[in-house]
DNA sequence: GCAGCTCACAAGCCCTGGTTGTGGCTCGAC
DNA sequence: GTCGAGCCACAACCAGGGCTTGTGAGCTGC
């Protein structure tokens, strides 16, 4: 990571952006309720930090230079991520008193739920309060069978009755182990049977991929005694930085440790014979009718943007340690 | 857009993510030179923003709260954008004697380097200076012809002799209109003819672009007259813009206007007949072996990244307008 | 020629965000 | 038990960024 000192603050980018779209400083400034002269000062600023040209002031207004178009394109990238970081914020304040309760799993929260808010906003509009609570798979249907969410979104296979669900997208377990271990210089396969009796960093009981994760070693090596986890941890920010720091093998989502494989912070281990551990990511709500008004919208996003934007996000992630 | 006031600064998410990391304030703040207190003032004040407690202060050190965990993730996704931003900004600047000198199309500048750039800067390390040239099409050949770039990337179909070429990715383009325009309410396809009588906001001659689509229509509708078209600008984004006041259709990238059409600012057009407006995204370079060292290595780079994430990110831009 | 728009420059003010200095707390070593 | 080394928080101080108001200059169009 390590921004360089290149890079201009939100709100400078914020202002770029709407001067580009505006036309004028002044004009992008009264949407900001700022100045036509903190609106020069900033931009004069950003320009400096750049270290390129980026608007061609005249008489009639400003316009982008080359530069600057290529900058603003990229600028909206950084401005879309934080919309979705804005929109998630909204809804863990869940303060403006939210119509629509929503609960969600760990790994559906933390790679897909901000796309589908931020989405939701822009649809309804920015006064669409949704509350949004972060709970393990078991906890969150729970939330939902008790009517305290009105929508809620697990992975893993199993539904306590009472609930109807669907689903909305399907994610990958992968065996992850940093480039030190052993596993990670092996050519062959590991076998089911010995990933099932090693010690792992995993998520804790009650959590969907730890669900996932024990039944699909029950069935690939029903005769293994598995060991105690080395460490049982309920986030999975938590568990990959234990692995990075060499805690041992876990099994984490795809999108999780896409970006770490690909940097070769983590290796992806093959594992031999047929493990199932994929796993479906499915929306619920109390068994009836599919809700309507706002847990409907939300619902439609999540199917149709899951498939298609959702792994492929994570992809563009950037480095952390 | 309108970034609610909710968001903190990218200093604070970039420290926010360094606390999470480190796990204590102090430790964050030494990697960043600042004083613990500075840190600690920081993250309180990120707090009082979000509302929410993202910290869990013992006498230990800091971990996160469950929240915490969730915001640091979505936070990594905004610093991974803004570090694309940054890759394309040093790369703009141009001013580290860069090794590499690299030219591009507006298309592939705007919606596919940034990325590039970023992934070439984690594997190669922040030392490798890159020049990027934006030109169009044209003018990129002739650079990299000339000599004046190791590395060029276009799109179109032709190229001048004395170059070798590697497609990287494709593109497909596709025409729209405002929601106010009569072709957005036509449930029928528009004959090819009939876009081709129409005059029609274009990028320049030279574009790859617009030499896409004059061979398209040429092949498609040879016995219909071009009219002039209504506009001729060297920008998608202001091609965008005017096509949004109303200019009249245009044809551009399914990259650049995929969120306008999903957000329905923009409608897409459906074209009768086989109008082939698909066009391959090439790295060129000087005829004779793959270029080594950097080059060779952004090139392997855009070949693994264009298809997987290259449209797929676009589609988590978010509004402008 | 004046009204209306654009942008730039200058002076002043406030508050953000950094510093140093200090103190309280807990853990681990001796 | 005591001391040192971490950790964190509170307080006072200082500098500079970023805003405002006030002003001027240039082009356009009625």
């Amino acid at each position: 990571m390590a921004l360089s000192a290149h890079v201009p603050d939100l709100t400078s980018l914020e202002l770029l952006v709407t001067v580009a779209r505006v036309g004028s400083l002044g004009g992008a400034g009264r949407e900001f309720g700022l100045t036509q002269q903190a609106v020069s000062a900033r931009m004069r600023s950003a320009e400096a930090l750049v270290g390129v040209r980026l608007l061609r002031r005249g008489v009639r207004g400003t316009a982008l230079t080359d530069e600057g178009a290529m900058l603003v394109d990229w600028a909206r990238g950084v401005l879309a991520a934080a919309d979705e970081l804005d929109a998630a914020i909204t809804a863990v304040r869940g303060d403006r008193d939210g119509r629509l309760d929503v609960a969600a799993s760990f790994t559906v929260a933390e790679f897909l739920l901000p796309g589908w808010l931020a989405r939701l906003r822009t649809e309804l509009g920015p006064e669409t309060g949704v509350n949004l609570v972060v709970r393990n798979s078991e906890q969150v249907a729970a939330l939902v069978l008790a009517g305290e969410a009105d929508l809620g979104f697990v992975e893993g296979p199993t539904l306590p009755d009472g609930l109807d669900a669907v689903t909305v997208a399907t994610d990958q377990l992968v065996v992850v182990v940093p480039p030190e271990h052993r596993w990670a210089r092996r050519r062959d396969a590991v076998a089911a049977a010995e990933l099932a009796g090693t010690a792992l960093v995993t998520r804790e009981r009650g959590s969907g991929t730890r669900l996932v994760l024990d039944r699909a070693l029950d069935a690939a090596a029903p005769d293994t005694t598995r060991p105690t986890p080395s460490l049982e941890l309920s986030a999975t920010t938590a568990i990959r930085q234990a692995v990075l720091a060499g805690a041992g093998p876990a099994v984490l989502s795809t999108v999780a440790v896409q970006d770490d494989i690909e940097t070769g912070r983590l290796v992806r281990v093959r594992i031999a014979g047929e493990l199932d551990l994929r796993r479906e990511l499915r929306g619920i709500w109390p068994e009836g009718p599919v809700p309507a008004g706002p847990a409907r919208s939300l619902l439609r996003i999540a199917r149709q943007r899951a498939g298609r934007n959702g792994t492929a996000r994570m992809g563009s992630r950037a480095a952390t340690a």
